[in-house]
DNA sequence: AGACCATGTGGACATTGCCCACATTATAAT
DNA sequence: ATTATAATGTGGGCAATGTCCACATGGTCT
């Protein structure tokens, strides 16, 4: 019946990914470490052999988050190796998807809820990653001359900033009562803020 | 030597003032009702005669963030009455200050911790001020044929999130890697992000 | 003066994060 | 093969917290 040995196999793992499941139900202030470990049937002090605390549990989550992202970022690269546009597009639509589908970890990623000064270097690390896959695509584009030549940065920021902040307004909620709660609406004018985005960035 | 009476007079007030400040040393989850009461020297309980639970202390505190920024706005509309492109520079200035100076209560307002949805009207009714005071600001700035005509709502929402998302950044210390840490650093990338904004908005 | 309602108090309970000592298993050294 | 050692899981315990309850206190209005 029970195939469960003393030993879990691979707790640290199912643990991250019970979490997420967990966030989505229950959102951030409502996962706790004992709950899932009730969930996945160990004792409340499983977790504490893996993570020292609730936050280094919740980085882990949170660098998994970025992880699949990058996942997503790769394949895009290569369906789309010569046309950094189509790919800043994409991998934005991705974060807005995320934002849609799973607020509660998008929040725990992007909504500052990890200092990234004081977080462990996993994290760090995939967050840097994620900049500079971005930086990789808008170089590209200024090569290209689709985008206007200059401070690689200062564009990169641009465009994350935009689309993480259209993303959080999106995921809260603070969007559904302007645009008639219609997501197909939303879509469009996601759409349109892109645009503007777009004009900012291209050449002239 | 206690001027204490037994009914505080103003305690709802005292209570978000001091959640302020709590916030802005231990952070959104180092807020705790009780340790609140006792610094305002009243029972654990006082509290729940002013709000139904936590999570409407919170929204209070939030609203009354929201409420600072407007009332900046409104002094914004009487100095630059006629400039529409200063003031909403001006106003974006003020929400990456706070996001800098009060990093958490920034967080409470605009990392959607208050899913908006489920709110009480106080919030809700902030919240759409905040919003309706930059459509007032863009929609000007479009008769005055400084910004590109067209939908004020798309171009509300991109100075939204573009200025939201550079905050969440600077407040998340997710660009104190990029830009050296040099405070002065940022405020000049920050000025040329917002060009990108703005060259996205502007008429051409 | 007395009734009523807003406000503040203390007690209680379940839950949680985290610490401790101990148990069980895997791994490696002899 | 046996045995030390590290990795992993278990239970107990503690202080803190959010929230519920009954009760106390003090204005307010008739």
């Amino acid at each position: 019946m029970q195939n469960k040995t003393y030993h879990h196999g691979d707790l640290r793992n199912a643990l991250i990914l019970e979490a997420i499941v967990m966030l989505h139900e229950k959102g951030i202030g409502g996962l706790s470490l004992r709950e899932l470990a009730r969930r996945l049937g160990v004792g409340h002090n499983a977790p504490y052999r893996h993570f020292k605390n609730k936050q280094q549990l919740l980085e882990a989550v949170a660098a998994t988050g970025f992880r699949r992202l990058k996942a997503h970022n790769i394949r895009l690269e290569l369906e789309l190796a010569d046309d950094p546009e189509s790919q800043l597009f994409e991998s934005g639509v991705a974060i807005l998807n995320m934002a849609m589908e799973q607020p509660e970890l998008f929040r725990l990623m992007f909504g500052g809820y990890l200092s990234l000064g004081k977080c462990g270097p996993e994290l760090k690390e995939e967050a840097h990653a994620s900049i500079e896959s971005l930086v990789k695509i808008i170089s590209l584009a200024q090569q290209q001359d689709i985008f206007a030549r200059g401070d690689v940065m200062r564009q990169t920021l641009a465009a994350m900033s935009m689309v993480q902040g259209l993303a959080m307004m999106a995921s809260s909620g603070m969007l559904r009562d302007n645009v008639t709660g219609d997501e197909q609406q939303f879509k469009r004018l996601a759409l349109q803020v892109y645009d503007i985005l777009l004009m900012g960035l291209k050449k002239r």
